[in-house]
DNA sequence: TATATAATGTTATAATATAACAGTTTTTAT
DNA sequence: ATAAAAACTGTTATATTATAACATTATATA
């Protein structure tokens, strides 16, 4: 039997507190698990809605405490276009992400760039600015909702 | 006398409502004025804040709502990753939007590309996914800052 | 000038996020 | 093994950001 990704990412997170000593707490594990299981991002209070019928009346900062450690460790990103959370599909900790949102169903794909594209390089370079982190967020349709979807008149293609 | 950078984008938003006959009331033109008088992006309670020096006892939604109308127009950009608003630098209606925002000082440096770059390309195209707009935001350090910040503990340089 | 349309004023509240502090669990050093 | 420190959670309260709903006013159109 296969391994659901859910699983694997629950596993690899703890394995990584294993190894650096962090501690994998009950609130931790079942948020993780929670963003996890979704593969759209969620918002922070449906998580806690979530957390609820697992947890005895969590509150809003066990669920904000948990997304920050977990986005802290890179084991989620927070989508800012729709203020949700989703669990990193990357496989390793980066300081730059790329999603593309599907504005019709919703779906989140990440794809990782370990790198800056030439072209923002350059620009950065051009204004002498040392970037850090970055975060791009491409909304647009899917394939599937691309399909059903041919003259969508909010989101004309570029 | 130069025109100022502010007079400059108010009265190409003035022109650009007379053709187009939107309206440019008193609350689009002093919200618009205040958020082109700043380098900085402003949060929407911060430009209550300032139109209500301005203006009698103004709320919430006016504010909101002549941004609504001013970022419809992409005569101003949201900041995702801080919750506010800044002119537009880039002097004409676009679908992406690249922001450098300096995690010292504040300053943001809008860079005008108008297509995705081609590694992005790729990779929407990859996924069969249809972009119509995006957002790339970058933190780091500005040119001035870059200088008196050799060793930023919190944001190390990529 | 009547009517429709667009915009604003106002009240209230929704949605998202954090501060502060008490109490608990785990780790560390002895 | 135990005391002290550190890390984490529980809880209450509240800050911050944003919008819904509806009455009113201003503008455009017929």
């Amino acid at each position: 039997m296969y391994k659901t990704v859910t699983e694997s990412i629950l596993n690899i997170a703890s394995d990584y507190c294993d190894k650096n000593k962090y501690r994998l707490t009950e609130p931790r594990a079942k948020v993780l698990k929670i963003i996890a299981s979704n593969k759209k991002p969620l918002g922070a209070y449906e998580i806690l809605e979530q957390l609820s019928q697992i947890l005895k009346n969590p509150k809003p900062p066990t669920v904000y405490r948990a997304i920050e450690f977990w986005q802290e460790h890179g084991f989620i990103h927070r989508i800012e276009s729709l203020n949700a959370y989703v669990a990193c599909e990357a496989g390793h900790r980066h300081t730059g992400s790329q999603f593309m949102i599907c504005n019709d169903c919703g779906i989140v794909i990440e794809t990782h760039l370990c790198a800056l594209p030439k072209a923002l390089e350059n620009s950065t370079r051009q204004n002498a600015f040392i970037p850090s982190r970055w975060n791009l967020e491409i909304h647009g349709l899917c394939e599937k909702c691309g399909l059903h979807n041919i003259n969508d008149v909010n989101e004309k293609p570029l």
